[in-house]
DNA sequence: TAAAGGCTCATACTAAAGTACCAAAGCGGT
DNA sequence: ACCGCTTTGGTACTTTAGTATGAGCCTTTA
C-alpha cells in the first residue's frame, strides 16, 4: 500500500513536470510544437496502458502459470504428475493406465503417493489443492 | 477482422485530426496551450487504456463467468448445483451431506442425476465438463 | 385437485477408489 | 558395485462412489 502511494505520487509529479515543460517549450518556441504534442501523446498513451494493466492485475485474476518449483518442493515425480493430469481430465485409474501404458495397480500406487504428498483424502480434493497451489 | 481494420483506421484518422487541430490551436493561439495539452493527454490516456484492454482480451484468457443459461438448459436444479460445488471443493458425499444438512443418500441421488445430466461417468469427469462449459 | 417436478431418504448392489505391503527391475550418483 | 529413488506390478482388504428402485413430502402449474 505504501509502495502504491509512492508510485502514484512520483507519477503525478512526473506528469506535472512534463506538463510545465511542455507549456514552456511551446510558449518559448524552443521546440517544435509537433514534437511536444507527440511526446505528450506517447507518454500518456503508456501511462494509460500501465494503469490499465495494474488495475487488471488487482481486480481480476490473470491466467496462472504452472509452478514447477512447487512440484519439486512437494517431491512429485514425473509419473505422478502425469497421473495427476489424468485425474484432472476426469479419467478413471484404468483409463489413466491405458493412456500411460501401465497397469491399473501402478496407477493406484501413484495416486496413493500423490494423495499423501498433496495431503489430500480424495482425488477430487487433490485436484482442488493442485489448482490452489498452481501446479495444474 | 474487417471490423478491427475499420476501428483502427478511424482511430488513426481521429488522432491525426486531433493532432493537426492541436498544432493549429497552439500556433494560432485560439486556445490556451494548457487546455490543448490536457486534451491530448486525456485522449491518449484513454486510447492506451482501450488498446491495452483490447489486446488483453485477444491474447490471454479472460476470467470466465458462470453460464447460468447453460445450467438451466441442462436442467440442473439448485440442489444439484450445490452438490456440484461441493464436489469441486473436493468433498466426499458424506461431507457434502453435512454441509447441506442432508443425508449421504440424498447427496448420492443428486450426484447420480448430475452425472447423467452432464453426461459424465465419474465426479472428476463431471468437474472437467462443468469447467469446460463454464458452469463452475 | 390432480399432475409434475424437486427434494428427501432408504435399501441393496456393483464398481471404483484407496490403503497397506511386498517385491523386482532400472537408473543416476558416489 | 552399492545406494537411493522411481517405476512397475501384484494381492488382499476397506472405504467411497455410483446405480437402481421405491417412496413420501412439498410446491408449482394446468
Amino acid at each position: 500500500m505504501k509502495r502504491t502511494i509512492l508510485v502514484f505520487g512520483l507519477l503525478i509529479l512526473g506528469l506535472l513536470l512534463l506538463f510545465q515543460f511542455s507549456k514552456y517549450a511551446i510558449i518559448s518556441g524552443d521546440l517544435k510544437s509537433e514534437f511536444t504534442i507527440a511526446l505528450i501523446a506517447v507518454v500518456f498513451f503508456f501511462v494509460g496502458v500501465y494503469l490499465n494493466k495494474k488495475s487488471l492485475h488487482k481486480s481480476t485474476k490473470v491466467l496462472k502459470e504452472i509452478d514447477h518449483k512447487k512440484i519439486e518442493a512437494l517431491d512429485i515425480s514425473k509419473r505422478e504428475y502425469e497421473v495427476l493430469i489424468g485425474i484432472s481430465e476426469g479419467l478413471s485409474n484404468k483409463e489413466i493406465g491405458d493412456k500411460l501404458f501401465v497397469s491399473e495397480s501402478t496407477v493406484k500406487t501413484h495416486v496413493s503417493n500423490l494423495l499423501s504428498k498433496l495431503n489430500a483424502k480424495r482425488r477430487t480434493q487433490a485436484l482442488q489443492i493442485a489448482k490452489d497451489i498452481n501446479i495444474i
